[in-house]
Parts: C-alpha cells; sequence; structure tokens
DNA sequence: GCTACAGTTCACCAAATGGTTAACAGTCCG
DNA sequence: CGGACTGTTAACCATTTGGTGAACTGTAGC
C-alpha cells in the first residue's frame, strides 16, 4: 500500500470508478464505461487504486473483478469527519465568546 | 477553484497544513512548521490549497494569516460519507439476503 | 486449433508536480 | 534611512502523472 487513498482520490476519473464500484463490484469493462480514454489508461488508474488500497481485484477466468476495499476508504473518511469535529469545536467556542460578548 | 479538495489533499504536507488549520488561523510562518522543505515549496502548497478551495488568506501587514474554507472541506466530506452510506447500505442487503438463506 | 474477447504491459510522449536557490516586494522598527 | 522580517516570484531541474498505440497473455467457445 505504496500510496495515500487521498491520492487514489485525487483524480476524477478514479473518483466515478469509486463511484460506481460502492454501487457494487464490476469487472474492469464495466468500470471502464464511456469516460473517453484509453483501456491502457483505465487500467494505470485501477492501478494506483488498488496500490493505494482502495480497490481489490478477484480474477475470474479473463474477467477481473473489482471491489472496494471499504475499510481503506473508512480510514480516509475518518480523517476527514475528525478533522470537521475539530473545525466545529472551533467554531462553537468562537460562537459562544461571542454571545458570552453580548451578555 | 481549479481544482478538486481531492486533489489538495493528495499530499502529506498539505494534509498537515489542514490538521494545523482545523486547529484554528495560522500564519504562514507557523504552518510552515518542521516539514524540512523551503519556503517556496510551502508557498506552493499554499497556493495548491487556496486553488482547490480549502484554505483562505487575509493578509495584516506582513503577516499572512490561513484559515480553513470549511464549506469545501464539507462537501469533500460529504462525498466520501455518501459513498460510505451507498456500500454500507449494499453490504446490508448482502446480510439480510444471507441471514434470509440461513432461515 | 483458431478466433474473439478481457485485460495488461511496453515504449513512448507532453504536461504537471514538487523541489531547489536567488532575487524581489512590502512591512516593521530602531 | 536602513536593516531585519515575512512571504512571494522567477528560473530551473528531476520525477511523476496521465495519456497514447501496438503488442502481448490468457481464457472462452465454436
Amino acid at each position: 500500500m505504496v500510496n495515500s487513498p487521498f491520492k487514489a482520490l485525487s483524480h476524477p476519473i478514479r473518483r466515478q470508478i469509486v463511484e460506481r464500484l460502492a454501487a457494487g463490484p464490476a469487472t474492469v469493462g464495466e468500470v471502464t464505461g464511456d469516460f473517453g480514454v484509453s483501456k491502457p489508461a483505465i487500467s494505470k488508474h485501477l492501478k494506483v487504486l488498488e496500490e493505494s488500497g482502495v480497490v481489490s481485484r478477484v480474477v475470474d477466468g479473463r474477467k477481473h473483478v473489482l471491489s472496494l476495499r471499504t475499510e481503506t476508504l473508512e480510514e480516509a473518511t475518518d480523517w476527514m469527519v475528525r478533522q470537521r469535529e475539530i473545525w466545529t469545536r472551533l467554531f462553537d467556542v468562537v460562537e459562544d465568546h461571542l454571545k458570552e460578548e453580548q451578555r
């Protein structure tokens, strides 16, 4: 797991692939869809998603079935939510202070 | 707002800057801290954070005071949480199905 | 066995990224 | 005024990124 999941999510095509996989596992062909890029391009994006631990793959015959590794995305989500909590708390403190001053 | 907030969060130094700012506004010097990179490097990272709408800056004399633009980060957080909800619902459906089969 | 299919790997390319040092622009202050 | 301080800009560099077409690997199925 060389890369951060945030790195993986930094490209719009990769985010769309994640959106597709959130709805359930899919083959490479299915996620390739209509991005207007070639197969090798998608292949590279999938490699990034795999190496960052966001996506896993099971080879079944000539099809590769992709799934989200939800634990990894969970970690990234937690980081974001944690930051939100910190700045929200800060906001509350400031707000309380303002109310305090009004009294 | 040229770039996605995810792009902004894709570099570890920029995530650390966000973590610092979640605790409250700070000057450029304060966020520069001990990353072991030069000032111009930090300056570039800040530019990325600003252009993606994650950070705003108010110039006060020779100091530049940075703050988080929480609405932007909120949007990104929402995206992540939304994906989580979708895959969680999927997981529940599968689990329910398994329980159904056991009966 | 042969062809079609699903997907990756290779070799290449242009552009973006992340870093550097040196120089610059304002501001503060004795 | 003149120096110290805060931060950006400019010019440069190496590496990474994101894309391409062509060739390849392996499986499916007639």
